[in-house]
DNA sequence: TAAGGCGGAGTTGCATGCAACTTGAGTCAT
DNA sequence: ATGACTCAAGTTGCATGCAACTCCGCCTTA
């Protein structure tokens, strides 16, 4: 079956096309938790046959977002809100660990100067009194440059690698509550202080004050743990995010 | 084609079978760092179609033994020293986690009852005044289990995971030294230390101490970190053992 | 009526076919 | 002699064929 439509063709490309559909799906919560991911009803919804199909599945594996079956295939696997806590942990652990690794390298101006310019784009972002949804959507994009930053500063393609499979968890990315806060009143005061700690990280990175950036690194992460609960404890609130559907909560079965 | 020898068939036995031999030639440096894993020629020497090579790849590349290629493929990965000091710096991190969380939980004496058989055990091994070769296995397998075991008591599976998939990389595992001490003199010494730290990490984690637990778990880490520098500034020594052949020194092409 | 066995549809895991692409050697021109 | 070009062999990525297995509902039987 050749593709229906003709997208621009590269290497993986339908591997690729299978994994991001998958994610869409699973994270739509059109896939429920428990549910085994039938290879021919992929093969029709995503229009590629069933090795891309397959591959995509064991990538989605190791993300963490399927568990091989008792007999065979992959089930969409459900997330206890202990699992996304501790995901979040991990983050903020290997973070704090890049932050260290940064400060005892003694990096330069010149290989602070990203990291510093983002800090000043973050800076001008949160000033203002009110933000619009473009705010957010911005404090977004620099957040998430800010933590790339973080991880090439360690010098480590093994830690920044840990970091990215970790940050890969749903829920677990350094920008996952930030849209939620876009919705509440004092959503812009819990970005003031996130920012605070972006801007101290930067100096103790600076300073070569390694044991204080990993302090502030792993505190860091602590945010996002702190809007999970309030999240969770507020009527459930993550239902309506993608990949909400996902949560099992401690109670019984829904 | 039919496998050769009749083996116990089972799920995903192709794939096994294939990861492990093919784990095992990268290991042993018969596919030398750079080179192109070449899919038929693993057809050939394994016995298994492409299929089950080809997961297999996907599954190394995840574990990080390969890398794709930039035309398609999977090309067998090099490890510098900073690589490998950089793999247990991560897994002594998340250990650490991993015991700060257990210590947390204040576990109690039932949940904590296998590791302290197992540094009871372990100080019946460390105890003799020279140990033999099996002492060392039966030491490795012992401090294994002690790991597994700090892992599990995290009470978090996705702690667990992320721990796994550190210790996975090359050289990262808890013993993968411990067989090189075997044939130093001081390596009953180092045996020593560490389990002592074994010993003050129960006693931590049994207290309820977090924070120290945390400390001694990844300082137990750097036990591995320096044997690593005293393998490689001696003789370069780590290319006997399996995946050495992996490593690349900062010095020029061989 | 309930329990157990049976059959078939559907699924998975592996093997293989096929077209596009990469690679490297050999050749030709300068 | 050197450089660029051509072409063929080999490789990859995707699609599909096939046998074994699993799961589900139905039927038989006590």
């Amino acid at each position: 079956m050749k593709p229906a439509v003709a997208e621009e063709e590269g290497r993986g490309m339908q591997v690729v096309r299978a994994q991001q559909g998958l994610r869409e799906l699973i994270l739509a919560g059109e896939l429920p938790p428990g549910r085994r991911v039938s290879e021919p009803a992929m093969v029709e919804r995503l229009g590629v046959s069933r090795t891309p199909v397959r591959l995509a599945l064991e990538r989605l594996a190791q993300e963490g977002l399927v568990t091989p079956g008792a007999s065979g295939g992959f089930v969409v696997r459900a997330f206890t809100a202990a699992d996304l806590a501790a995901a979040i942990e991990v983050r903020g652990t290997l973070e704090g660990l890049a932050a260290r690794l940064a400060a005892e390298r003694r990096p330069g101006a010149a290989d602070l100067a990203p990291l510093r310019d983002c800090v000043a784009a973050l800076d001008g972002v949160v000033a203002k009194p009110v933000l619009s949804e473009d705010d957010f959507d911005t404090y977004v994009r620099l957040n998430a440059f800010f933590h790339e930053e973080l991880t090439r500063l360690s010098g480590s393609g093994v830690v920044a690698r840990a970091i990215e499979q970790a940050a890969a968890q749903p829920f677990a990315s350094p920008s996952a509550f930030v849209q939620l806060h876009a919705t509440e009143p004092v959503g812009r005061d819990t970005l003031v202080v996130a920012q605070e700690q972006h801007r101290l990280l930067l100096e103790a990175i600076g300073r070569g004050e390694g044991a204080r950036a990993e302090a502030l690194a792993a505190e860091h992460a602590r945010v996002a743990q702190r809007r999970l609960r309030a999240a969770l404890s507020d009527g459930d609130r993550l239902a309506g995010l993608p990949g909400g559907s996902l949560l099992r909560l401690a109670a019984g079965r829904p």
